[in-house]
RNA sequence: GCACCCGUAGCUCAGAUGGAUAGAGCGCUGCCCUCCGAAGGCAGAGGCCAGGGGUUCGAAUCCCUUCGGGUGCGCCA
């Protein structure tokens, strides 16, 4: 039960009824009316904006239509009252019988506490990571991998149908390179010795095992002949050993994607063709001239006419080309095909989680899908995902790329676990830098958001299984008997879950997930501590069987948010610590 | 030159799609364990929401503009 949803729609038929009879104009958009938490907790359990999002429309004083409309409300099941306050909040103060309901919902719902139909069943499609197929994940991947995989998540609770999905770029000159650096390994397998790795070419030592198994499977064979003809062989090897490697990298933060899709089969299906030529159909491609980018000239650049898609039409800043001089098609030609094939597939959302550095790629996402969608309608979300600034003791952790020492990924997981860094990329908005700091993230202390959530999940279930032990079981409760501030506090915090899971979900923002589970365990944890000053607020009070277990099966509720929270994120809630 | 992102307490950051007196953590000051896990909690100090205009009942949030920081800008992927 989402009691904001309901007290929202509580307000709005209000209003529709006043439009019926008469007392309000017809046709008031009720659109706006939102029912939330109060900032304010003294200000009551629900506050409504309906009196003043209604008022100019209706040509009332937001205060007169308050009071009008505070009067419907306040004879509605479940309210006690319901007061007008400054410029026209109705503050609706819930009945003290409201509250059970809502933690008899959490533990029949249980694991689905909070999940909804949102999304309605949308097909949604997410893509993320989606790295060159050249070597292991660094740490850089880090962050998109765990916001993607997370957003995916999220949007499955909330009712989406998503396909979380992979774009293997395995079709352009990257790939080629790769293939001829495990080239050079194989002859090393061989024996050959073959030096250092020319630059240009990928030095990584995670080709030597290409090499070894290439020279396992065709012996020398290779080496009698043409490029031509151990290019495609190697290639293929390289790829596939890559992308195991890269799968395995996701797999030890947890991630599985549902697709992997191969850009080099739009190539060999012809769809990259038949997607230009689609294009052509609809008259969005013409052969024309680019106007010379301002500022300082790329190397190399010439005037030249060229096969175009029309982007400026749909918002682009410029038109982008879809060949190469030697007549290939470019990476935007197949990128076009792969979104074609998407809205084929039947998704009206693709979302894009993108590195920062991608930003320029918004319009151009957007303007491909909107000239392939036509008339159907297609969103397109692209979340751009900040740096991540490693730190080791409060020093910068030096990088180079072209040393090729940079930090995997693995590394970092290994050092530090899959929970810890899921959490902590994702307890910071996505568009915000983030520092990392491997010191940090693994105290045991409240300066440590992981740590604290975990934390209170744990203190959960040691209460829970004192009380085992001592024979008590939730069964029997009455939940009226929670009256402190203190757990009237988190009980109000359990009850905006669902509503903050939705809010996450249309913003397409699972920090809010991570933020509002540390604000529970705070609230969480000043009531444990109001008990070593008041025994009476203990969970497990001795002689009074009736508080032990409606406090048990309280906890029980708490735990039930925290956990579900904490698996949205993919972090393991953790039992002990 | 153009486009996009960011600018909130000394520091690191939230701010639920425009709501009431802008919130956390760190740091600083002072408190709380005979007792369910003190690996916690309570209280205090700290703000021109970068600056300036505008929209309206109401702006950190939306629009314009200036300043400051980041990213990107044909035939690479």
């Amino acid at each position: 039960m989402n009691l904001f949803a309901h007290f929202q729609t509580a307000a709005r038929n209000e209003l529709s009824v006043m439009m019926a009879t008469g007392e309000l104009p017809p046709g008031l958009d009720l659109s706006r009316v939102t029912a939330e938490p109060p900032r304010d907790a003294t200000h009551g359990d629900v506050t409504t904006n309906a009196a003043m999002v209604v008022a100019k429309a209706a040509a009332m004083a937001p205060k007169v239509l308050a009071e009008i409309l505070a009067k419907r409300l306040a004879r509605q099941p479940d309210v006690l009252s319901a007061d007008v306050a400054g410029p026209g909040f109705i503050n609706l103060r819930l009945e003290d019988t409201f509250w059970p309901k809502i933690l008899d919902a959490i533990l029949a719902k249980g694991d689905h506490y909070g999940r909804s139909e949102l999304g309605k069943g949308i097909k949604s499609n997410v893509e993320y990571v989606s790295a060159n197929p050249t070597g292991p994940l660094h740490v850089g991947h880090c962050r998109g991998a765990v916001f993607g995989d997370a957003l995916a998540e999220l949007l499955k609770v909330t009712g989406y149908e998503v396909s979380k999905e992979y774009y293997i770029n395995d079709a352009g000159a990257q790939v080629d390179t790769v293939a001829r650096s495990a080239f050079l390994r194989y002859q090393e397998a061989l024996g050959t010795d073959i030096d250092e790795i020319p630059s240009g070419l990928y030095p990584g030592e995670y080709l030597i095992p290409v090499g070894q198994a290439l020279a396992a499977e065709h012996g020398k064979v290779l080496l009698t002949v043409t490029e031509e003809q151990w290019l495609p062989i190697v290639r293929n090897k390289a790829i596939a050993m890559m992308m195991d490697l890269i799968k395995n990298d996701l797999a030890s933060l947890k991630i599985h994607q549902d697709v992997f899709f191969s850009e080099k089969s739009l190539h060999d299906s012809g769809e990259v063709r038949d997607t230009v030529a689609d294009l052509r159909e609809h008259g969005h491609v013409f052969e024309g001239r680019l106007p010379p980018p301002k500022g300082e000239l790329p190397e190399g650049w010439e005037d030249r006419e060229q096969t175009l898609f029309r982007a400026t039409e749909f918002g682009d800043d410029i038109d982008r080309p879809l060949l190469k001089s030697d007549g290939s098609y470019t990476y935007f030609a197949s990128d076009v095909a792969y979104t074609r094939n998407k809205i084929q597939r039947g998704f009206k959302e693709l979302i894009y989680v993108l590195g920062a550095d991608h930003g320029g790629y918004v319009k151009r996402l957007e303007a491909v899908a909107s000239a392939i969608a036509g008339p159907r309608k297609v969103d397109v979300i692209v979340r751009l995902c900040q740096l991540v600034r490693l730190f080791r003791n409060g020093e910068p952790v030096r990088m180079s790329k072209r040393s090729g020492e940079f930090v995997t990924l693995r590394e970092v997981v290994d050092e530090v676990g899959a929970d810890v860094v899921r959490f902590m990329m994702l307890y910071r908005k996505n568009e915000a830098p983030l520092d990392f700091d491997f010191a940090k993230v693994t105290e045991q202390s409240k300066d440590n958001a992981v740590f604290y959530v975990q934390y209170a999940h744990a203190r959960v279930c040691s209460v829970l299984r004192n009380g085992a032990e001592l024979g008590r079981a939730p069964v029997n409760h009455d939940f009226l008997l929670l009256v402190d501030e203190a757990e009237r506090l988190v009980v109000r915090r359990l009850a905006e879950y669902p509503k903050m899971l939705e809010g996450a979900a249309l913003a397409h923002e699972p920090h809010r997930i991570s933020f509002y589970l540390y604000e529970l365990a705070s609230d969480f944890h000043s009531l444990w501590n109001k008990g070593k000053e008041s025994p009476q607020l203990r969970f497990i009070v001795k002689d009074d069987i009736i508080i032990t277990d409606t406090r048990l099966a309280f906890l029980r509720a708490i735990r039930y948010v925290l956990s579900n929270g904490l698996r949205i994120l993919g972090v393991n809630p953790v039992e002990e610590m």
